[in-house]
This record gives C-alpha cells, structure tokens and sequence, in this order.
DNA sequence: CATGAATGAGACTTCATTCAT
DNA sequence: TATGAATGAAGTCTCATTCAT
C-alpha cells in the first residue's frame, strides 16, 4: 500500500532544484562573491551545512545553476532550428522572441551578468561557462546566419560578428534590468523591452536582407 | 635586519592622476568589491593610508574614476555632434569610431562592467551613474538618431530603443574583452572588434536609412 | 610546524556567560574603546567569529554586559526596600553595604568608569544606560530618602540631590579602585572601603536625621 | 619706536596657551585616546607638524594640560586656607564654593572624567597624576578637617575618608555632566549642581559638627 | 542525512608620528 | 619655525568552509 510520502521524503528529491532555485535568484541579485552560501540556504528552507552536502562548494553550485538553466535551453534552441522550414528572418525573429521569454526575460538572464562581472576572478569557471554557454550559442546563432546566406536571403556577412550583433542588445538590456531595475534611481532612461526587441529585429533583420532591386 | 626606509616621496600634484590610473585599471581587472584599497595603494606606489588622503572611501574612488574616465568623454562627444555638419550616417559612424578609440578600447569601458555587476549592492553609486554617464550618452545617441530622422535620412524609429541598439553591441563586446579576455580559455569565440564594429555600422544604418526607391 | 588543531568545543549554553564574563573584565579594566574584541573572545576561550556569533557588534556586546550585571541587581534591590520594615537610618545601611558587596566591591562597578567616559562617543548607549540604570537606581535611592522623610526620620531634603549625596562618594570611590588600583603607583592616597563606607554612612545618616532636642 | 607685534609674532608667544586650550576642550569632550592630535592642531589654528614642535607627544600635551589647568589651582586653595581665620565650616564650604566655580564649573573638571578613565592604559600618566594633583588635592582637604578636630569643631574621624566624601559627590557631579551632559538623553535624572552643593554641605558640615548639648 | 557552532584569514578604515620642503 | 604628505600598525567585522553531534 503506497501512502503519499511524508513531508521529509519528498524534500529530498526537490532539495536540489530548490537549493539551484534559491541560488539562482541570489546569485543574480547579488552577484557570485557577494552571495553568501549561508543566504543560500536560508532561501532553501535548509541550513547551511545541508548546502555542502549537496554541492561541496559555491563554485560547484553556480556550474550547477548554470548547467541547469542554459544548457538545456540551447539544446532545446539547435532542434527548433534544426526542424525549422520556414524563412531564415522568421526563423530567427522566432528564436530571439523565444530566448526573451524563456531566458532574457527570466533571471537565467542574470547568469550573464555574473559572468561576465566575475569570471576574472574565477578562471575555472570561465573555461567552463565557455563550453557550455558560449560556445554552443554561437554555433546555434551564426548557424542561423549562415543558412540565410546560403539561402540567398541575407548578405554574405561574418557569421561570428552577426551572430554578436543579433544578441548582444538583447542580452544587455537584460543584464540592465537586473543591474539598475533593482535599484530605485530616479531620472533613469527606461527603455520597454517588447518594443526593444521589435526595434531591434526590424533594424538588424532589414539590414541583413538581401534588397530586391538594388 | 634594516630594510631601507621609504622614500615616502612628496607629489601632491599627480598623485590623484596615479592612484585613478591604479584604482581604474583594479576596478576594472578584479571588479569593485574584489579590489582591496591597499592594492590600489601599492600599484600607484603609495601606502594604504596615503589612498585615504586623496579619497575618502572605496565607494568615493570609484567615482571620481568615474568622472575622470567618462564624464569628460560624454561632453566632448556632445560637442562633437553639435558642430557635426555632415550626413547622420557618417556623424553616427564618426561618433562610435571616436567611442571605440577613446573608451572601448581602453581600460575605461570596463567601468561598464563593474557597474552593471555591482551597483545593485551599492545603491549610491547606481544614483550616481545614472546621473553622471547614462542619461548623458543616451541623449548624446538619441540626439544623432532625432537628427537622422528630422533630415529626411532615417526611417521614424523609437529614439531611445534605436541608442539602446546601437550602443549595446559595442558595450557588450568590449566588456567580453574585460571578461573573458583576461582569461587564458582554450577553444572560446573570437570577434575581431574592428571588424565588428564595421560589420554593425553596416547593418544598423542600412537598417536606419529611408530607401530610395522603395 | 602542525600545531594541534583547535577542539573545537560546542558549548552553546554556556558561552554567553563566559563571554559576558570576558567583557566585563576587559571593559572595565581597558575601557570600551581600548578593548579590541578579539582579546575579548581569546579570554573567553573562543575565536573572533564565535564572538559576533552571539553578539553582533561590540556596543550590543556592551549593553549585554550592562543588562545581565546591573538590572537585575537594582530590580532585587527595589524589592528588598519594598520589604523593608526598620528604620530608614538602618534600610539606607543595609542597601549601600548589600550595593558595597555585590556591586562596588566587583568589577560590576567598573562598568560605571567606561560610561561615564566613554558614553560620549557612543550616544546610542547614553540613552540605553540612562533608562537602564540611571533612572531605576535614582528612583530606588530617592525613595529610600522619601521614605525617611515621610515617616518623620529624616529632615525635609531634596531627593535627589541626596540620591546623589549618597552614592557618589561610593561609586567614586570603587572607580577609583579600577583606574589608579591597577597601577603600580608609589606614594598614592590609599582609602579603605570598608572604612570609607563606615565613615560616610556615619556622616550622610547624621546629616540626615531630625535631631531630636533641638 | 616700537609698533604693535605683527599677527605672526604675537602668536608665536600664546600658541602653547592655545594649543593648551584647545586640547583641554578636546580631551574632555572626547576623552584621550579618543582625541586626535590632528584635531587639537586644527582647533588651535596650527598645523598638524606644529603641534609636535611644541610637544613632543599626546602624553607629554596630556601632561602640559594637567599642569596648566589644576597644579596652580591647589596651590592657590593651599595658601587660601593657610591664610583662613573663621571657622572651619566656613573654611570648608568657602574652599568647596571657590573649587566649584574655577574647577568644577569649568572644563577643567573634565581632567578627572578623562584620568579616572584612561589612566590605566597609560601608567606613566598615572603617576604623574598622583604626584600632582591627587596628593596635595588630598593634603588640602585633609588638612581642613584636621583644622576643624583639632579645633574642637568637628567630631574626630578619619582624615582621607571625610576628604573623600567632602569631594566626591562634586567632583562625580562634574564628570556626570561632562558625560552625560553632552548626549540629548532624554528622560535623564537632572541634579541642578548650586543645589546639589548647598545639600551636599548641608549634610556633610551636620555631619562633622560636634553637638553642642549631646 | 541534517544541523549550526566554530574557525580564522582577510577587508576597510583610522590616526599617532615622521620628515622633506 | 611651520607645514602637511606620507606611513603602517591596529582595530572591527564578514563569511566560506569544517565538523562534532
């Protein structure tokens, strides 16, 4: 007879997503030395010790936080790419529209932020969010980019540059919002995120086309 | 057993110019917080306490590296601009040729970097930036884009949303710089910045420009 | 070169009185500013941290210290003169001879020295201690002298004015003892307590007394 | 023909008197330790290099201060009673009235609030203070009561101790409110000190007076 | 598995004193 | 004499990690 299992034996299984959950929210709020592995817990229902049982230290936990919010979102990005059929300016309007919701405008955002502030001080942890952020990103991007040329749709352009230049403001103004949103400055440039995203695809999307009657 | 004294030289006159050149090039390498004052210190041949001669706390360093790297950069940008008699397009490709050479390429853009990763614990200093760096280079782009459109050149866009678009990649990739540069990874994605920048001017003011014929 | 670790004892129940032990002795011997919190946590048995682990900073260190070796005495000594039934002239001896042993003869007193010199530079515990102590102990002395005068023993005096007649020579007195007492002085004025206590109480209570033929 | 002293002459001759001046203040707002020597400089209109010219350490300006401000003082109180011709009482409440208003009512008080503190930390000083003020303040006040017994004024009691108690209260009075004084306390036990004199010598002279018809 | 008391290196900042000018 | 820039030891408090229970 299987009874509903006690409230202690169901913890176990969720601890770890809620110990990468609290992380996660800490580690973009705060920042990677700045979060303190205690706050962590706390946030997690569970002491400070419990922490180490499960990740035997802070860098080990952010990997973690990493791995369970990106890589698998890339992945996921490579198939929709791949089974994709229609226009390569569908296609990626359709994958950058994508990535707004299901990162850019999450706080898996936020691990950018903490990368790119912090990796310096962390080398082991800037080889590893390279292979497994950077690198697969890039191929997923400029791959989309390649296909539009060799489609006939865009302009030969640099691949590597076009891919940074799709991403890169849409991946500032998250970083933004996570770094001046928090604050309560008066006087700020506020700029909407939806309209941010449409400006963005209409400009660089245009620019990349090939012109009909040029 | 008796090391030689300290020379404990007088230069009150460069002295602020050092320690700036010290604290930017820290702030910058390692972030904010991860700075400590006597590093600073010992970089402009200093000890620690002669640091707190000149400035009164960390946060009040910060500052005026601050000041002394952007400030001044913004308004003679804003100059720039205003004697600008040219097209929007070659105005715009001079005003981020200039920020490239002046800012992104130097030690300076990676102010960018340590405040969008630290502000939200230093809530001041996010006051402080706002004021002193966005809201001025906002009005700086925004002012050129106003400029294109009421020429007949560029297509009506949404002022802020268009600045946003066109600083973001550069910011970005020169904060990547900071970030993943200093670090010796194996197997990362290079983007060459001069032929990133040219690859964004061409796209993005492709995509500002009314089309003749259309 | 291995010293031997630390043992790392876990004693939960019982440091808070070691360490208030510890402070005491060091507060009043060095002062509050002059006693650094790691002397106190070394004579406490325990490292820095576990120090800032009951108490949070060294003034709250400080008011503990006054709460658990001041209020409670002059919450029993209310009591006891509530209970009283004798003579005022024999109440008042009871109360500053029962003071003599459980507080003026004891580093309790000290703390006395530390305020009064230091309650300058730290406002926050001038209020505590004045609502802490200051005012209980007026209100248990100048109720004794009250009480003198209203049952017709003692000539119509201002009260607190004899409040303070009566215990400042013996506080002084026990201050004295904790700042000249530890120095190896030559050729000071030594006054004995007892001596002193016997003196005064002699002198005060005859001061006091309505003369019965006069 | 001889012209009135240029600024800068006069001042080299009442600088100490300055410094003096401004270190009392200083000392007893703050206390010693607590005193920075930067601030008795600035206070005195003098650079910092200056003070140290005239004083070769904060002990040694300590030192100067006590001399300056209480040696005299008892010197002058010694000769005021050698000379005195009424009766003791009178003697004892004209020496306790004239302490009060040139010592007690004025910074110098503070002298005893800053020793009685801090002394300990500083063993030389300690002695110092013995030799110059405690013993022939001691002699002084002893020396009246022996006057009033020998007399046949004053009942026969011990010497130091009736000195104590005769000082005491007034000087505890004085530190009190060069502590407490100086906080915006509120609620605080308020002795008005004219009335807290005429009580205190009320009691005190009562209490040492042979009755006449006992 | 879980806890949380304990550790100790390390950070910012202050200030008495020195000394080149 | 006078200045004030410079030094560096010292002090409070924080926090990642450990480990006895």
């Amino acid at each position: 007879m299987s009874t509903s299992p006690t409230p202690r034996q169901r913890r176990k299984e969720t601890r770890p997503q809620e110990l990468l959950d609290a992380a996660l929210a800490l580690f973009v709020e705060k920042g990677f030395t700045a979060t303190r592995s205690e706050e962590v817990a706390r946030r997690a229902g569970v002491s400070k010790g419990t922490l180490y049982l499960y990740y035997p230290s802070k860098e080990e936990l952010f990997k973690a936080v990493v791995r369970h919010n990106l890589s698998s979102l890339i992945a996921e990005g490579q198939e929709m790419v791949d089974a994709f059929e229609g226009s390569t300016s569908e296609l990626l309007a359709e994958l950058m529209t994508t990535w707004w919701d299901r990162v850019g405008n999450t706080p898996a955002a936020g691990i950018h932020k903490v990368v790119l502030a912090e990796v310096g001080n962390f080398p082991e942890l800037a080889q590893f969010y390279t292979d497994e952020v950077i690198v697969p990103a890039d191929r997923l991007f400029s791959g989309c980019v390649q296909r539009g040329i060799e489609r006939g749709e865009f302009r030969p352009m640099p691949l590597h540059e076009v891919a940074h230049a799709l991403m890169a403001p849409m991946i500032f103004m998250a970083i933004c919002r996570f770094s001046f949103g928090a604050c309560p400055i008066t006087g700020g440039v506020d700029v909407d995120p939806t309209s941010m995203l449409r400006t963005h695809l209409d400009l660089v999307l245009r620019g990349l086309e090939v012109r009909r009657r040029d």
